[in-house]
DNA sequence: TTTTATTTGTAACATTGTTACATTTGCTTT
DNA sequence: AAAGCAAATGTAACAATGTTACAAATAAAA
């Protein structure tokens, strides 16, 4: 997204145009994976607050700029919600988490089955993660 | 499981018989649902030291007799491993997080469809946690 | 019974995340 | 352009979760 987009994306979602949300977005939107706290903060090298970024991606998240994952660590990251727009909503995708680099990669191509659960149980969401290799280290090693 | 049986398995992994092993392997043994520190916690009510049930609880899981699993809040739970056995290991089953008593069920039996993944990416492992409501807090509204 | 490696308890620390409150800032209205 | 106000931020303090180092206790083998 370029400075534009990210602007209207705010305005659009009703949240003030400040530098630490534009800064978090413009992080999360140059970014192909998966971000952790400890990521953002050795981004910003203590430029904008610990407590500001934990507010702002909590914000984002609320209103779906942004999805949180938990990866195989239990470890929260956050990534952009690129293929959702103002009328379809898409965390849903599979989540790819390299055991070598640690990395999540949104697979939103992925085609996933529903599973079918006993009766009782009413679905609201799922969270499908996969661990393995990633191209990328499969080809370095 | 019965006593005999949780010093059986605790034997055959080549862990020594102590108080709080038996005492994690009992409670998670009688539990239907994967429990998180704070029930261990409580449920020890300070009896076993706070150190000494997380190394236990890893211990236990390096040895495969339990398995963690991360809830949609992040928070790590355990549960024991009741279809795996010296042949196969099975953490491979869906996992249900309800929504209202957000407890966390196996669903050992659900039959599970592995995504076919873009080339290069190789499969260890899946993580597949659904989030809905239970039987019983779908009978309680 | 003695020995020894393993396990445990204690204390200290690191990390992640939240809350309260005062200050600042973005945006609207005049 | 300035004023006013709600929203957002910075600071400090706290809570929860988890880890590490080291000394003491204990399970199991000799």
């Amino acid at each position: 997204m370029d400075e534009l987009q990210i602007e209207k994306t705010l305005k659009d979602s009703g949240l003030k145009k400040t530098t630490v949300r534009i800064a978090v977005l413009r992080y999360l939107s140059d970014s192909s994976i998966a971000l952790s706290q400890p990521e953002f903060e050795a981004f910003f090298k203590g430029q904008e607050n610990r407590v500001t970024v934990y507010r702002v991606l909590r914000d984002l998240e609320e209103k779906r700029l942004i999805h949180r994952v938990y990866d195989v660590e239990g470890i929260a990251r956050f990534a952009l919600c690129r293929s959702c727009n103002e009328h379809t909503h898409n965390d849903e995708h599979l989540h790819f988490n390299c055991v070598a680099c640690k990395n999540v990669f949104c697979l939103e191509d992925v085609n996933l089955t529903i599973p079918v659960l006993p009766k009782g149980f009413k679905i609201n969401m799922i969270h499908f993660t996969v661990e393995g290799i990633c191209e990328k280290c499969n080809n370095n090693n």
